[in-house]
DNA sequence: CTTGAAAAGAACTGCCT
DNA sequence: AGGCAGTTCTTTTCAAG
């Protein structure tokens, strides 16, 4: 584990926010210098503490008005079931995360749709019909927050 | 709605899994000039297809080593009650996203906490005791993929 | 749409405190 | 660790085909 001083979590946050921000622009606003600023960021790159940096699309305006959360619980779980439906959920370009987790479900997903016509096709055609799919609980977004997290 | 073409949609894959990619680079992969990809970029930026940029950090490194997904169902739910509940909700520093679904649950909150014992104290001390709060489901991650979406 | 060029700005490097 | 000065690269705008 890497360790973080007050500027390190700050400069995070303002990250996670808004990755667009520069060295220079981000280093006035802790009374940091550009390279200080810029040495700071690469080390938290290189040290992995940030993984990447990602769009953040819109997806109402791309076409998907539609995002449903479904819960699914495996009928059969073995190894070999686990490894044919994560093989086999990840085929679907509807599916934009796979959350394999221990508790109520097996694996929770993030599923957007054009709209309740093209879900009910996606749900019925794609999801339902994947290997060893038990019980599928579904929850449909209204509103999202996201926010930094404990840094 | 925005209209896009092909070469668009590689354009929003390629930077949805890295968006450090410069303009030059991305071209090149679909056979475009730097200035002509870079205003495909700023279009889909104006038209807020792309809504901005964010940092993917590794929880882990920053040890927090332990995701729960909680499913939360209100036992009153006026209007009063869902904005109360969201505002003590979004106060909570170690919630990373708040969820207003439709269905099972109500809320689904993804929150992150070092270990066992630290998610313990922040499901006893700021979950369950949040304005409104019913019944609460509880799943642990295991392991996450991200893709794309349906572009 | 393209190429080419030029200006501005951000990223990166080396050296010094 | 941080700052300063300089170099390299990308971004951004422009002219012209």
């Amino acid at each position: 584990m890497i360790e973080l001083d007050e500027i390190d979590r700050g400069l995070l946050r303002a990250l996670s926010e808004d990755a667009t921000r520069n060295a220079g622009a981000l280093g006035r606003a802790f009374g940091l210098s550009q390279p200080a600023t810029w040495r700071r960021i690469k080390r938290l790159q290189d040290s992995g503490v940030i993984a990447g940096r990602r769009l953040d699309l819109d997806a109402e305006k791309l076409g998907f008005g539609v995002t449903v959360f479904l819960g699914v619980k495996l009928a059969t779980k073995g190894q070999i079931s686990l490894e044919d439906f994560e093989r086999a959920v990840t085929a679907i370009p509807e599916v934009q995360t796979v959350e394999h987790v221990l508790g109520m479900y097996d694996y929770r997903l993030r599923v957007t749709a054009r709209d309740i016509p093209d879900f009910e096709r996606v749900l019925r055609r794609r999801i339902m019909t994947l290997p060893g799919v038990g019980n599928v609980d579904a929850n449909v977004l209204l509103s999202e927050e996201r926010r930094p997290g404990p840094l």
